[in-house]
DNA sequence: TCAGTCGTTCGAGATTATTGAACTATTGGG
DNA sequence: CCCAATAGTTCAATAATCTCGAACGACTGA
């Protein structure tokens, strides 16, 4: 594999980026890049296989909400937020404004 | 069955919520609930089963977005908005805001 | 009481999630 | 150049969820 899918941003769904956004591990995932902009996958030590947490990077890049990126031996994933802000203006900001109202975390 | 469970709402989880919402059959039930306040189950109208439909409804209850009394022979369903903007602000507005952005309609 | 309506529950088959093991690609050291 | 180590993906198998039709339960109205 050399390139990964980015779908183009205008036909990324709501739905879809909800249901990406919809689980623990991976609102986890785009809480901490949105502090951070980038990080390669194995930054989270979140306690899940690897496998399992390719399968949650990849369904976040099929919905649109992030991008990868490889450098080196490591891939680099970064939030495409101001695509998501333009095509769903204040979503991204209202989730993580309300992720600190929730005290599931890692 | 006689009454339905509805999770106190300091105890519904965000990821809960946006799994909810990352359905685009429930998405559209939100939605309509949005414009009507109260709804029956069998109001959609969506080219679906009907016990898929109780399901879809059952997840919403369960993640804590809608409330379900039954009248008579009906199920009628609220948001429960006010609820929901206390817990997690500007979150539903920001979701039913970017629907509007967002072409796949039922 | 009996048929009709509304919605849930059940059981089956189809999708999707999670995991360990095997694999690919890249880097750095001898 | 090779070899080991690292970062992630892919694969195959099992577990959990989704979708549907059919059967069921609760209520209404004739």
């Amino acid at each position: 594999m050399r390139l990964f899918y980015h779908p183009e941003i205008t036909k990324v769904s709501l739905a879809g980026v909800l249901y990406a956004l919809g689980d623990p591990v991976r609102l986890e995932i785009v809480k901490r890049l949105a502090d951070q902009e980038e990080l390669p996958c194995a930054a989270l030590c979140i306690p899940i296989a690897k496998s399992t947490l390719s399968h949650h990077f990849k369904i976040l890049r099929d919905a649109g909400v992030l991008h990868c990126r490889k450098e080196g031996t490591q891939h680099i994933n970064s939030l495409r937020r101001q695509e998501l802000d333009d095509r769903f203006p204040g979503l991204l900001d209202a989730v993580l404004e309300c992720s600190e109202a929730d005290e599931s975390d890692c």
